[in-house]
DNA sequence: GATTTGTTAGACAACGTTGTCTTATGTGAG
DNA sequence: CTCACATAAGACAACGTTGTCTAACAAATC
């Protein structure tokens, strides 16, 4: 068999510098009890040969690979987007390289992916859990591998997490259309069955019921996936004029501005709306739109500080549970009149 | 020393089975030469033990990573953010993983993490390089390591390269302000250093040379880190009143709609406004935003599955430049009047 | 001058897996 | 009954690196 061309090892460093095996790796590692000459002369043949030490065997022997997993929903997302960024440059700090999978929001998918990652020996993992429920990763504690979860907790766990005050955050919005007089507020787009879906609503619920209204009040529309036809629905129907809406996404936010205006339905003034979760031209929209604004970048900054710590750490310590401020931003289509 | 504990290994589960390390390997990989009862009966030792094979033992063994490198100037970009999306799900589908890592579009920065990549021994590379120029990649070369290069291509080399139509989509949008019957177009946002931004500006002063415009009407702005104030002043001043403005790239489009916002401008009426990127909110603005749309997801895609392509053939074959068609999607802003 | 000490270098094994080669076992043909 | 032959399983080395231990040698101590 033709054996494969690769490039130059430790091996041949070492027998071009007339050394031994272990000096060259000496000279490489900037190892103790080796003479600054011979060094030199190593690293000298290094450069000229072009030698690249082997990652992959180097984390064999050492057993640790010198990368993280990150697992996504979707990295289309701009939120996920954003903390990707933001993890891969603290790993460059951290001289660790990033190995990014989506699991499109698919429990069996980001079980798979998880396994991957762990047999590629991943030294930690960074989740934005599709589901709460610990069954996905319990298996991977016993890999010993520190897992931090993000955007969502992983309950009855003892995993890292950070997330963001969801509930407090709606509950400041749904206050904030109150306060305009807003009675009949529609909340859209939650996804229940994921933390962050429940936490919103529990955080309108809860407001509304403190303003005391009547529970018939309350409207609440989960899926996120809407098709426009059921949302067209909702807007005409509704027991009575509805006075505003609560997107609880992004994506819903989308989907429910782009039929406001198929319906010729002015936001701000015929209805008030706040989104969940910012876009880049919010600010630009006639009316331009309040939103409150996840700090994803620092999501995704926190979360791999602390994923670093704990790796570095040597002594255990006990779980941590950050939770981040969003924050808000009144614009105009929330009723308030923007004074520029 | 405390041996770190780590999870079985084929040793644990050879010994466990009661067969030799190599018969476990077997039973691992489906390899022919073992009897369906002995394979049997290892597997089920495996799942006992919860053995999970060592990737980079494999990887150091067949001298292969089953991982993909690649690097975008900035993920947290909603173009990088698709294509990254679209290779991931090509990686996976062939069984790779990938590592993903952002260069800020500094060239220095990028040539480290390259480096990084090939010591990792990925078997093969998605650039978006941040230089057009041959230098930063050329050393892999000698690593032996496809490279398909996306967005931009590299000159004065045989690597593939996935880009679009930038001086014919920019011709396109051109022609159509001009069919307006604008003649003072500005045409803003190119970094001329890069070869995106020199061919969309050659797509812009190649069409309004063909219309016979004089020369001093062409407006173009180079910088793509305009601060608003010299945006501002460009719209001002310029000889004579501005009829539109071209912007090159979504960046540049954000800060120009917002200076418009500022001055009181009202785009599509006071003046015409083409966006070279679209945005998820471009239909909603009032007026909607006329765009030329890239399709980031189908480069991603195009690209990873070229890259894959080149992994698996035995036989090299001719460099491969693949250029994607941009969508224009004519909506508001330029001076249409959309009938919806 | 013999012994200790310190410095520098090398030999060898190991990380967990797979490729190559060999050996054991049974099976059918002559 | 012997030989060839397929099948199944094992022994051993190798991938490229680093940890451990030992060897060589010079300098310093007594």
């Amino acid at each position: 068999m033709l054996k494969k061309t690769n490039g130059p090892t430790l091996v041949d460093v070492a027998r071009e510098a007339g050394v031994s095996l272990k000096t060259a790796s000496r000279a490489l590692n900037d190892d103790p009890g080796i003479a600054p000459a011979t060094a030199k002369k190593v690293r000298t043949v290094m450069s000229r040969l072009g030698y690249r030490p082997n990652e992959l065997a180097r984390g064999l022997k050492g057993r640790k690979s010198a990368a993280i997993g990150m697992v996504v929903p979707n990295l289309a997302d701009p939120f996920s987007a954003s903390a990707v960024q933001a993890v891969q440059e603290v790993a460059r700090k951290n001289g660790h390289v990033v190995v990014l999978t989506s699991s499109g929001g698919d429990e069996l998918l980001e079980r798979e992916e998880l396994e991957t990652l762990v047999r590629r020996q991943v030294d930690g993992l960074i989740i934005a859990p599709a589901d709460g429920r610990t069954s996905t990763v319990d298996s991977f504690i016993s890999a010993n591998i520190p897992v931090v979860s993000f955007d969502r907790p992983i309950s009855n766990s003892n995993i890292d997490s950070i997330t963001v005050t969801n509930r407090d955050s709606v509950r400041e919005a749904t206050e904030h259309l109150l306060s305009h007089g807003y009675r009949r507020i529609l909340a859209i787009g939650a996804r229940p069955h994921l933390y962050t879906g429940s936490e919103r609503v529990a955080g309108y619920v809860s407001t509304m019921k403190r303003a005391h209204l009547k529970k018939e009040t309350y409207l609440v529309e989960n899926e996120s996936d809407l098709d426009p036809e059921v949302i067209q629905k909702l807007l005409k129907k509704g027991p009575g004029k509805l006075d505003a809406i609560l997107t609880l996404n992004g994506i819903t936010t989308m989907l429910v501005l782009r039929v406001l205006r198929q319906l010729g339905k002015r936001v701000g003034s015929d209805i008030a709306l706040i989104s969940f979760d910012d876009f880049e031209l919010a600010e630009i929209l006639t009316p331009s739109l309040t939103v409150v604004r996840q700090p994803a970048a620092e999501l995704g900054r926190r979360a791999a500080e602390l994923l670093f710590t704990r790796m570095q750490s040597k002594k255990p310590f006990p779980r941590q549970e950050i939770v981040l401020s969003t924050t808000f931003h009144i614009r105009e289509s929330c009723g308030c009149t923007q004074n520029i």
